[in-house]
DNA sequence: GTTAGCACTCATTAAAGAGGAGTGCTAACA
DNA sequence: TGTTAGCACTCCTCTTTAATGAGTGCTAAC
């Protein structure tokens, strides 16, 4: 069934004074605050078959009407566009580029989290399909080399390895050339056993490194367990009494610590990338990927940097959030990163 | 004014049981369940005294008496020894080693946090009198080199560095060379201005080189930002209503966000360290090293692993908390740190 | 010094009532 | 047929009032 022009006129009245606050909102208000000219006993009729359509609903009854998950979902898919900008309003969120990316990411979830009054994360960028760029053995005393693996977007990973006997500098010079040579330019999937196990052969006596070498390796390509991520303002759900019973909080709060039902969020955001193709996504109440979430609203973007690094910003707020706002907020945040980071493309950036 | 044997006692009976209940305690249930057989009229006038010396008070007239921070702390620092221990009670935590100091530390502040219903936090170990290790440059690629650089404690920090020109094997051993010998065994107060000069000259057209490395060491060195600090547990405040209205309850999750606070409990109880022989120290209340902390304890110990790294370990919970289950729990883990770490001294530990 | 007894305080809870916002429905109107 | 005025009704919210009871301080007696 589809809705008439007035009838979505209305809910958008709706929805938009609910934003605003948080109340349940009568029909009177709507006769009043808009321009359709009607009394509130009309609206109340068109009310009462927004509600038996699922798009609005009663707290209880004898009260003003509030938005339901679909009626959300319909403001954001249509109506949402149609609102004025306020554009001169928006603070621009500038990102200061600093050179360490972890600093940059911190800043961002700052500036989100205060500018929106919501919570923000950011998870730092993945590269998606992790490729071997270079090894590096040196001897960091008599019975210790440090090993230094570099793959592709240049992160770094350092493993320091025990050995039984000296290494003298000709066969460090070795082994370097053998590793390389062996790896570089492989992802994880292509280092098969059998290359390991001729290095091993190759490598004699030194074989025992090539292995710990190769452990590290792994670690440092899959670099699963460190998807890390950058949150902050999560006390702003203190601000919506909808969010502040402790329950909720509670919930809230523990995921946020815990980061592993963001990184959820990060996951299924990432997956799902290539649906929207502005890399923005909205998750109303039950929607949201991660069941805590329920009563909130996840807002997420996909920003991507150059040769292929991946992450996700994501602002978490209540159903009844500025999903306009949100929106062209996570939509500039997303392109600044692109012209910083995709121009200048040899940056010494690292991590 | 010295407090009576008798006092002692009740003062102790009271703090028990508000610490069981967290409801104000009244004269009557004193009377009843403590073996002095004093009326509760006797206990009432010995409570007025309490009162008056600032060891307990009551939030309004007609109800009972609770703690004061004055009474936390007598109780603290003499009374608690008299517990009677119930060792059997308490589930000792045991640190699973990882390979991975992080994953050690997420998991202690985990425990510690599920064991004791309070909120944890875990500083990683930082050293106090960096000294450079080792230095090594190499190549990466035409005009990019990596230096890796080496501090006591092994920690190891990686910088990138864009070079004008390429720079071939030998410059790079060159370079190396004179970077180790001038700089190996040295803190970073020891490395002066005229030393970077004399070695600038040195390297002649490769000086900017020298700068940008120099650089990195300052940051390696000093690795002042990045005191890292794993938490866990934040939402137990919920636990506690005292804790949990709006206010306050956002206050603590900020600090636990922010973990700026956090950071300052930690330099405060790091410089306070050898004040106590046990390194535990107790803040109540108001004495706590930062403001957002007023209404809780914080507990901390400073655990200390070989080579002089030092961190922090610190419990956040209620006035009312169970301190005698905090300290020792904490001594267990400190004491367990200790046994792990200190006796393989050169495991293949990192970070 | 200890205790019994009593008047008093005050937080907490329940019940009752007033007020008001908002609805649904009906009947009349253009 | 769509729109509107009017009215009865619902139910949340707020305030008032009263009852309860835990606990105190004080006094007088033991």
């Amino acid at each position: 069934m589809e809705l008439s022009s007035r009838q979505e006129t209305i809910l958008l009245a709706i929805i938009k004074t609910y934003l605003d606050t948080g109340e349940p909102v009568g029909s009177r208000t709507i006769s009043k605050y808009t321009d359709l000219n009607l009394s509130s006993a009309t609206i109340r009729n068109e009310m009462a078959d927004l509600e038996e359509m699922g798009y609005i609903m009663q707290p209880h009854t004898s009260a003003g009407r509030i938005p339901s998950d679909k009626g959300y979902r319909f403001y954001v898919d249509h109506l949402m566009a149609d609102k004025e900008k306020e554009v001169d309003e928006m603070k621009e969120i500038l990102i200061e580029k600093a050179d360490k990316m972890e600093q940059v990411l911190k800043q961002i979830a700052k500036s989100l989290s205060v500018n929106t009054n919501y919570a923000a994360m950011i998870s730092a960028p993945r590269y998606h399909q992790n490729k071997l760029k270079f090894i590096q053995l040196s001897r960091m005393g008599d019975d210790q080399i440090v090993a230094v693996i570099v793959v592709e977007g240049n992160i770094i990973k350092n493993e320091i390895i025990d050995v039984q006997q000296y290494l003298d500098d000709e066969t460090l010079l070795k082994l370097n050339i053998l590793l390389n040579t062996h790896l570089n330019g492989l992802s994880i999937e292509e280092i098969s056993l059998a290359a390991i196990q001729k290095m091993k052969e190759q490598a004699g006596i030194h074989s025992e490194v090539i292995s710990d070498v190769i452990d590290a390796v792994g670690e440092a390509i899959k670099a699963d367990e460190d998807l890390e991520i950058y949150t902050s303002g999560a006390n702003n759900i203190f601000k919506y009494p909808e969010l502040s019973d402790h329950e909720k909080a509670s919930e809230i709060i523990t995921a946020f610590e815990e980061k592993k039902q963001l990184s959820d969020i990060v996951y299924e955001t990432l997956s799902n990338q290539d649906v929207d193709s502005t890399g923005i996504q909205v998750y109303i109440g039950e929607e949201s990927p991660v069941h805590n979430m329920k009563d909130c609203s996840v807002v997420t973007a996909t920003y991507e940097l150059d040769e292929g690094m991946r992450g996700t910003i994501g602002i978490i707020g209540p159903k009844r959030m500025d999903y306009d706002k949100v929106v062209k907020t996570l939509k500039s945040i997303t392109s600044q990163l692109d012209s910083i980071y995709k121009k200048d493309h040899k940056g010494n950036r690292k991590r």
